[in-house]
DNA sequence: CTGAAAGCGCTAACAC
DNA sequence: GTGTTAGCGCTTTCAG
């Protein structure tokens, strides 16, 4: 009834039992017929290895934690596919992904967790620039790969959307299609001053950038909520009547602003475009006209901070690994050609 | 430099490596005093046990996995909820959760995950009414749990949403606002078919509890996309002139019913009342008008899930915990009273 | 109330 | 090429 032990695996075909581990492993050369004659006692046996008894003696649990902020700006369908990802990638490398949700600070409950043992090593997603978890797991020498980067990630390994490319792409496509007035919409200011890496790379890259072209880079900070979106909208077509198009970051301040529109009788993309950065495919075909975005590459990443750090774990050579993926325009309703500056649009109170 | 055993926790506090054991884990009565020396030791050397070892001996690994079909109807918010909800309530209890993502019918997988050892019990989620992955847990007698059951459930421990009652509630929400020609928007027919439980015990329940109002029950299936949605709008509209309100569970057609209403000039409410059931609150505020939708207890029933399995992992006396939780009512933007049959609404070419 | 010692199922020397 | 054996760090009898 229990679980086959490889003790009876090795009864079964006459070895002994270190000869069944080995031939498991690979750890040693065994000859073809006996390997033959342990994987069919294997077999009739449905035998599995003992993981807690393999990590035990191998000081090697083949288990990696994903560490994840507890309260986060609100998490979405982004984010469930990059968990999805990171759990199938693990899968695929005969890893298990455990999840650690935790408060950002909370570093001594993370250090607590390490010292378990349990886990050959840790993920750590939505990194800040500075980030005390990354700052622990550095000191204690955790073998640890990341999602984001902090400001100094020249000797640490990690996988992150290229925001400096994407935020370009955004604002060359508005420039392109006409646009000479520009807004960016960012995360809260709070993000922000926390050092969110995408509120901080893609606000100073949206800020060159429009320089670059000869625009006047003008952004604002905006709660993650609709309301706040329609009062930015507000805000912004007032002191900016000029103004033709954005960029937006904030997924939930994206659909307000869309909504505020409405409200006041733009229409889009027609009196104003709308492109949205790091938005999942499933919220920007949700909204009427569906977004254009810079679909945020999710599931790959997710993918990619794994593999990064099963590199680390099984190579002797743990060279650094940093990745930055852009994200793939995909153009849908939401933006256009520049207005044209003599057709008047609906004023807004 | 590496982690501190119990052996040395034991010398450190002048017992046997047997004494620390029994004093961490209160199995065995330990004087006052003693317990205090070993508490000081653990704290001095920063004592942590190790969970591999602790498994092996104790044959309980304290991990339990979430079992989630790959590629489900596609994962949104509700889920990403529902999976942190559970990661927090096995944190509580001291668990670890690990993620065992796996095609549905991959149950020879499952199995020889199990076989691993590496796990206390399992979690479900997304239960089919007939369920090959349920048969099999059964079967070897592992403990489980499920979010969602299967049509026989009675000696299984679920916490699943309550659709009876949820459905109930829309239709008579609808139907007190003085609707009285009111439809139900499915999921696909693939789904209900392969007995995906939400669309068939909504589906039924709309039906009945639309009969026992007076009304006609008319019901679609619909696919999980906006562009599905947008059609059966106007099918729905075309076949059925005079329908008022609309039940949806698919959320990903409920926006495209939106849209398809706007761009036949139907306004909501005016014109169309809709109510989504089983929407998460971010979905359902991002459209306009926001969504009347009935907000599932995503977070709950994670928590639920995690400690009906822990509850059976640790009590003898496993008892069977069936809970079902309504949805929460938000009433927002999408619904009013049922229009004035007089008044004529845009015509659907 | 406390200690000593036998495993849990496996890996990895160390032997031959 | 294969066998023997000493642990990995803990839980849990069995003895006192």
């Amino acid at each position: 009834m229990s679980a086959p032990t490889m003790q009876q695996v090795a009864r079964r075909a006459n070895v002994a039992l270190s000869t069944v581990s080995y031939a498991l492993n690979g750890t040693r050369p065994v000859s073809e017929e006996t390997r033959l004659r342990i994987r069919q006692a294997m077999a009739d046996l449905g035998y599995q290895p003992n993981a807690l008894a393999r990590g035990l003696a191998s000081k090697r649990s083949r288990i990696i934690a994903l560490l994840f902020p507890a309260l986060p700006r609100g998490f979405g369908a982004t984010e469930l596919e990059f968990v999805t990802g990171a759990a199938e990638a693990a899968q695929e490398h005969a890893y298990h992904l455990v999840l650690w949700p935790m408060e950002i600070h909370a570093v001594g409950e993370l250090q607590q967790l390490i010292r378990q043992n349990l886990v050959d090593g840790v993920l750590v997603m939505e990194v800040r620039l500075r980030d005390e978890r990354i700052d622990l797991l550095r000191h204690i020498s955790v073998p640890f790969s990341m999602i984001g980067r902090p400001t100094d990630a020249s000797d640490l390994s990690f996988a992150d959307i290229d925001w400096e490319q994407t935020t370009h792409d955004a604002v060359t496509y508005l420039v392109g299609l006409g646009h000479r007035h520009v807004v960016f919409l960012n995360h809260t200011e709070d993000a922000f001053n926390a050092g969110y890496g995408p509120a901080v790379r893609a606000a100073a890259t949206f800020d060159q950038v429009a320089r670059e072209a000869g625009l006047m880079p003008i952004s604002r900070f905006c709660g993650d909520t609709a309301l706040a979106g329609q009062e930015v909208f507000e805000e912004l077509v007032t002191a900016h009547p000029e103004l033709t198009a954005m960029v937006t970051i904030n997924e939930r301040a994206t659909v307000g602003v869309m909504q505020g529109a409405a409200m006041h009788g733009w229409r889009i993309p027609d009196d104003l475009s709308v492109i949205s950065v790091a938005s999942s495919a499933r919220v920007a075909e949700m909204t009427l006209p569906p977004l254009t975005s810079l679909t945020p590459p999710s599931s790959e990443l997710g993918h990619l901070g794994v593999e990064t750090l099963i590199g680390q774990l099984e190579e002797e050579t743990s060279e650094l690994v940093q990745r930055l993926l852009p994200c793939r325009l995909v153009i849908r309703g939401s933006t256009g050609p520049s207005p044209d500056p003599a057709r008047p649009r609906p004023r807004v109170p």
